[in-house]
RNA sequence: GGGCGAUUAACUCAGUUGGGAGAGUGCAACCCUUACAAGGUUGAAGUCGCAGGUUCAAGCCCUGCAUCGCCCA
């Protein structure tokens, strides 16, 4: 096939499409539950069945298809097991917006029909996200999809409830938790955020019994003094020695309470005397349980004061902070208020403050779960990497406290426990009961609640795998091979799935390695975020640059510990690169033919075996980055080697040879080489621009099938018989020659049309015969007339030097030689070559380092020296002859 | 408050176990040379955040400081 088929620019619309659906309908992203051959495994972090693409799971999504991608080209049975999650609270908040447009509200409906209308919404809008992974080239296992809320899944979470529930291991009780009032659910501590918010510190007096005096307590959250049962002082603290009060008046009510001495009070901060509201604040809830002190709710689900806040009853929260505020102040009780800034927790869903509320919520004890889940990385069963992570895991894993489970809302796995309205009799089963077993009643109510998301996904990595059943495809990829994700979900999911997974697969670890990745950010580092407008939508990128370029952005950019800072601009860059393939490819294809397979070895020229050392050398930096998880070492191994080496040096050197001007011999010869280094560099391109490198292999005349079913170009004994480090020393000698005289034509402004004349002169052997071995070389891409040997005697008046390695070359300047500039030239590039010979020459002279340093080290230093010192000789004479000849 | 990370060319970033700093983009000059102007050739540009220390030798190791960012409380 010519080259006339190809267009002169690359354009992936159209060829995108043409092969994901090829890749498809062939099964090649397919996993085989049982092979013989070497098994690897991915489960994707399963995104939000409301979300859409963003640059978080781009960066995810192609950093495991690069995976997937070189492993089967490696011979891997790969599975890269989709899906989705459930996202209970954020699906839920989707589809009641949806309802209360039409004016309508879950409660009118009832569970039931609410969760049919979210099944609805699910098979209509829900799971976008998969489709868009598609554009991106993602080659999952799409026939396994999954969802957490599928059958299956639902009762691998069933099953887990039940035995952890029989182990002990799941408990309900009353405690403190963290609200949220406008979704009305609990939510685990992982699920609050944090933010630095403008508030005032109020000080408030709580007067004694006389109305005298009394203690003055701080507080960012008056409305809660309601519920205060005790006021709380360190009996170290010498400002409360002589205090004989047990007891203060609570404004605003007519209640008397204790005041209570615990060292737990800070004497440092605010008054040293500590309101405690053991229903309201997670701190006083425990203080509360050690004093024994009742808690008092006055805050009720939707944000409102309860009628134990007295005339405030009804109020919102945040209008009952004013109002109480006012009535202190009227009463004289506030001494003061001073503006602070302090962290306020909000929903992570919709950012309403949470508020720490008593209630009555399903845990789990992680402390056992987490020990082993800890261990497993401390002994290295499971590698983080990068291993700086393991820290945040460990501190993490050790503090750990119990885990909510339960959540108010009804999109999700409900909890599959019963009560006896008879007996009182708990009922917890995998099979819904029909009768208490207890008393026999029928009377039996399920709990309302459902599970935590996070719960099912913590099931993720074996429950997808058909878990309980002991199937081939667990036999197979459990333990999976690696699990990527950003550290944002560290705690949330992967500590989760540790623990899941060791506990229920007979202390088996869900994946070998853990590669934590970065955050994409704008290009200014700022997080992207609707609200700053900074976002950047991935499926334009690829609408307007290609899937290609953007995946290898994406690569380029996932340095370890660092985060991706993404801009258009970089994507750009790679478009280049990948039109810069084309175009390689597009003259490539001008010139090989289906002969061009067998590369006879001994007919090679120094540039072709030097190119097939290269390629060798490449092959295995690729796949070393890949396989140590330094994404952007093995892109810009890749980048570099197509760019700067195959087509800057490599196509320049081999033209005549393919326009025949050297023999059908060496026409075929160079054709065959060409052939084989372009298919080389298409595979090992392949895992990272998957969709340019198909259809240029397709295109080209010695390959068949898809270049999926190809070989990953590094293979240890073809290594070893083609790299060679001598040749590439060799080429670089010629190279550097080259551009020596380039650079004189460049500087002298010589045009470039202009062929000029050039003698070498050397004295060591073997630069002389590279020379002559690769004078046409030399000749073509120096853009020369002539190149001939001379002795020094013989050197043509006026011309200029240059020294590479042990040879100077004069390049004839006859009539167009500017001495001055000439000389400037010179001067320069000796004062640079003496200042490195200086530096050389200073280790050299340090008796203390000849003494001390290795052996090597002394020899390379010296070896460099002698380089350094020759060249400085040379270019003396040479600007003492130009400076003669004016 | 506790912890982690970053600071290298104008910008974005590489830099293996310490042996004298690299890339891409951008910039400047010249070139439409029959794969590619989404290109080619050449060039300029860095007291490696600051101050100490260890070492024959520090961008890299240690200590302190500064600035920025993140996580947890």
């Amino acid at each position: 096939m010519g080259s006339d088929s190809l267009n002169k620019g690359y354009e992936p619309k159209g060829i995108e499409e043409k092969w994901y659906k090829y890749w498809l309908d062939n099964g090649f992203f397919k996993a085989e539950d049982k092979s013989d051959k070497k098994a690897f495994s991915i489960v994707i972090p399963p995104p939000n069945v409301t979300g859409v693409l963003h640059m978080g799971h781009a960066l995810n999504n192609v950093i495991q298809d690069i995976m997937c991608r070189y492993r089967r080209l490696l011979g891997y049975n790969v599975l890269w097991m989709p899906g989705m999650d459930h996202a209970g609270i954020a699906t839920q908040n989707v589809v009641e917006r949806d309802l209360a447009a039409k004016g309508r509200s879950r409660d009118q409906l009832g569970r039931e029909k609410f969760i049919e209308e979210v099944w609805k919404w699910r098979e209509k809008s829900g799971g976008a996200i998969i489709n868009q992974l598609k554009r991106l080239g993602a080659s999952c296992d799409w026939d396994r999809e999954r969802f957490t809320m599928d059958e299956g899944l639902s009762d691998a979470v069933r099953k887990v409830f039940v035995r952890l529930y029989k182990e002990g291991l799941i408990y309900q009780g009353q405690y403190i938790i963290n609200w949220c009032p406008r979704c009305r659910t609990a939510l685990a501590d992982l699920e609050v955020e944090y933010e630095e918010k403008d508030s005032y510190m109020y000080y408030i007096r709580y007067p004694f019994k006389d109305q005298k005096k009394g203690l003055t307590v701080a507080t960012t959250r008056p409305e809660t003094m309601f519920g205060d049962t005790a006021v709380a002082i360190n009996p170290n603290d010498p400002r409360f020695d002589g205090l004989t009060e047990t007891q203060v008046m609570l404004p605003l009510t007519d209640r008397m309470i204790p005041i209570i001495r615990d060292e737990y009070v800070d004497t440092e901060v605010g008054t040293g005397a500590l309101k405690v509201t053991p229903a309201h604040d997670p701190n006083d809830f425990t203080l509360g349980e050690k004093h024994r002190l009742e808690k008092l709710k006055v805050i009720d689900d939707g944000g409102c004061m309860l009628d134990t806040a007295g005339r405030f009853v009804g109020l919102d929260r945040f209008e009952c902070r004013k109002q109480a505020v006012a009535a202190l102040t009227e009463l004289g009780l506030l001494e003061k208020k001073v503006p602070i800034k302090h962290s306020v927790g909000n929903c992570y869903r919709c950012h309403t403050d949470v508020e720490p509320s008593i209630s009555k919520q399903w845990f789990v004890k992680v402390a056992p779960l987490a020990k082993k889940a800890s261990d497993a990385v401390r002994s290295g069963r499971t590698k983080i990497i990068p291993e700086v992570w393991s820290k945040t895991y460990f501190d993490w894993m050790d503090n750990i406290r119990d885990w909510c489970i339960s959540r108010q809302i009804w999109w999700g796995h409900r909890i599959p426990v019963w009560k006896c309205s008879v007996c009182r009799a708990v009922i917890v089963e995998e099979i819904d009961p029909t009768a208490c077993p207890s008393c026999g009643s029928q009377e039996i109510l399920q709990e309302t609640d459902v599970l935590d998301t996070w719960f099912s996904s913590a099931l993720w990595p074996f429950s997808t795998m058909g878990w309980p059943e002991n199937t081939d495809l667990l036999k197979t990829f459990y333990p999976t091979s690696v699990l990527v994700t950003g550290f944002d979900i560290l705690f949330f999911w992967v500590a989760r799935m540790m623990m899941m997974g060791i506990h229920f697969m007979d202390d088996e670890i869900p994946f070998d390695d853990v590669y934590i990745h970065a955050l994409v950010r704008d290009e200014h580092g700022k997080k992207m975020s609707k609200s700053k407008g900074n976002v950047i939508d991935p499926l334009k990128i690829i609408d307007e640059y290609g899937a290609d370029a953007f995946r290898f952005t994406m690569a380029a950019f996932a340095a370890q510990g660092r985060d991706v800072k993404m801009s258009e601009d970089r994507v750009e860059g790679y478009r280049h690169f990948v039109n810069k393939l084309w175009n390689a490819s597009r003259f490539a294809l001008m010139h090989i033919t289906s002969k061009d397979t067998n590369i006879d070895f001994e007919k090679l020229s120094l540039a072709e075996k030097w190119i097939l050392s290269r390629s060798a050398a490449t092959a295995l930096a690729v796949s070393q980055g890949i396989e140590t998880y330094k994404f952007n070492e093995a892109a810009s191994a890749a980048y570099q080697f197509v760019w700067h080496e195959f087509c800057d040096w490599f196509l320049e050197m081999v033209k005549p040879a393919l326009y025949e001007k050297e023999g059908a011999q060496r026409r075929d010869t160079a054709r065959a080489v060409l052939s084989r280094v372009l298919e080389d560099i298409l595979v090992m391109l392949h895992p990272f621009m998957p969709f340019v490198t198909e259809e240029i292999y397709n295109i080209l005349p010695a390959t068949n099938g898809s270049i999926m079913k190809a070989s990953f170009p590094y293979d240890k004994s073809v290594y070893e018989a083609t790299r060679n480090e001598t040749i590439e020393n060799q080429m670089s000698f010629v190279f550097g020659l080259i551009s020596d005289i380039r650079n004189i034509r460049s500087e002298m402004n010589i045009q470039p049309s202009m062929k000029i004349k050039v003698l070498a002169n050397t004295d060591d052997g073997k630069e002389k015969i590279i020379i002559a071995e690769n004078k046409s070389i030399i000749v073509n891409l120096a853009s020369l007339e002539s190149f001939y040997f001379s002795d020094a005697a013989n050197i043509p008046s006026s011309c200029a030097t240059c020294v590479t390695g042990n040879t100077t070359c004069f390049v004839s300047l006859e009539g167009v030689i500017d001495f001055e500039k000439e000389i400037k030239r010179l001067e320069k590039e000796l004062e640079k070559n003496t200042k490195e010979l200086l530096g050389v020459q200073k280790r050299l002279n340090n008796e203390s380092f000849l003494d001390k340093a290795p052996e090597n080290v002394i020899v390379k230093v010296k070896t460099q020296h002698a380089g350094l010192e020759e060249k400085n000789e040379k270019l003396v004479a040479n600007l003492e002859r130009i400076k003669e000849m004016k």
